[in-house]
DNA sequence: GGGAGCATGTAACGGGTTACATGATTGG
DNA sequence: CCAATCATGTAACCCGTTACATGCTCCC
């Protein structure tokens, strides 16, 4: 037995998740639901690549597809989460190790090197990201209360308040940040 | 002037950002700085990557090396910002939109999908990252008090600040994500 | 003697993105 | 009529990683 071994990349863990979610879903379906969920806590991929990842879950016989026509004309590709695919994701979620978050923060990027920012120009970076995380807030919040209350959803519902937690605690770090630049040359040993 | 004119991908600022914290480094010194400052609120690069982006910044003009000797028969190349370098960075850090932060919480995403797990085994990839967490928490501390006092490193010692706050808000979080998947099935609007 | 740290680099690979191409339907 | 949404896919590209290759020195 020569082949294929190794495991798939976890985003297709998330488009199967995806499909673990549902019953039937097209690739552009897929990838709204992952915008609006998982993206919060992890990169949700690019639509080009939810369709590779089909094509890959397919041919590992994690899922399954059918065409079913939408309007004369046009078709398009239904997938569906086989009992393997269920199966080996289920063993993904239980056996892996948990990898350690990544994060890529480019605010605190910047502000590591405030010493060639413009002080002012600084804090209005702080600003800026306060409005992008603010967005993603109420977009989180809204998923949340959409997800809230059915009991299939819990552990969406469970992720999405962990996320809402999240971006709450990052205002408030953006906050402080802004104290600490603010309080002339802070960054020693607090009061 | 037809050339290049895309900007150099951020790893390549995280590099010179390194630099402009120092006078005079290698390699192989770079990826260690990087890994103990700049690696706790951003991904940092592969030692192979450092190199590379070295050669990127040399021949845009940002950085200029000189052969060193070591000891007998070694040789360690000794990199530094150039004036030019230093102005680009600046001018990155300044007038570059602050993109949204990036991130892929694995744990998170394992809860996302719960409703696959054995709820035994969720409660242990929850401690799993809470050492994770807690293990990076002591080493953001080690270097946060490290750079703290010294006044050239007002802004490192800012950025490990927040990311001391960051990992003890990821505890925190993963506190009540075990009330929330303790507390059957919970996830529903809080009391 | 052997392993860890210092030091630099190449090569292969893959994961993932953007841009491009196409085209129908619906609503303002 | 035009923009947005639905819908799928290809191609180019590059960022970044792991694995490999090499070799010295210091310390146990």
């Amino acid at each position: 037995m020569p082949a294929s071994q190794s495991t798939p990349p976890t985003t297709a863990w998330v488009v199967l998740g995806v499909l673990s979610h549902a019953k039937e879903l097209s690739g552009y379906e897929i990838k709204k639901w992952a915008d609006s969920s998982v993206g919060f806590f992890f990169v949700s991929p690019a639509l080009s690549q939810v369709y590779s990842e089909l094509r890959r879950l397919e041919a590992l016989g994690y899922a399954t597809s059918r065409e079913a026509p939408q309007d004369d004309l046009r078709n398009k590709r239904l997938y569906r989460s086989t009992e393997l695919g269920t199966q080996a994701l289920g063993e993904w979620v239980n056996n892996a190790p948990v990898e350690a978050p990544v994060l890529k923060h480019h605010l605190a990027l910047k502000v590591w090197l405030g010493h060639l920012a413009d002080p002012g120009r600084l804090r209005e970076l702080v600003a800026e990201h306060v409005s992008t995380i603010e967005r993603t807030l109420q977009q989180v919040r809204a998923s949340r209360e959409r997800s809230s209350g059915r009991a299939e959803w819990t552990y969406p519902a469970t992720a999405l308040g962990w996320a809402e937690r999240y971006y709450e605690g990052e205002l408030l770090l953006a906050e402080q940040l802004l104290d600490d630049i603010e309080g002339g040359a802070a960054g020693d040993d607090h009061a």
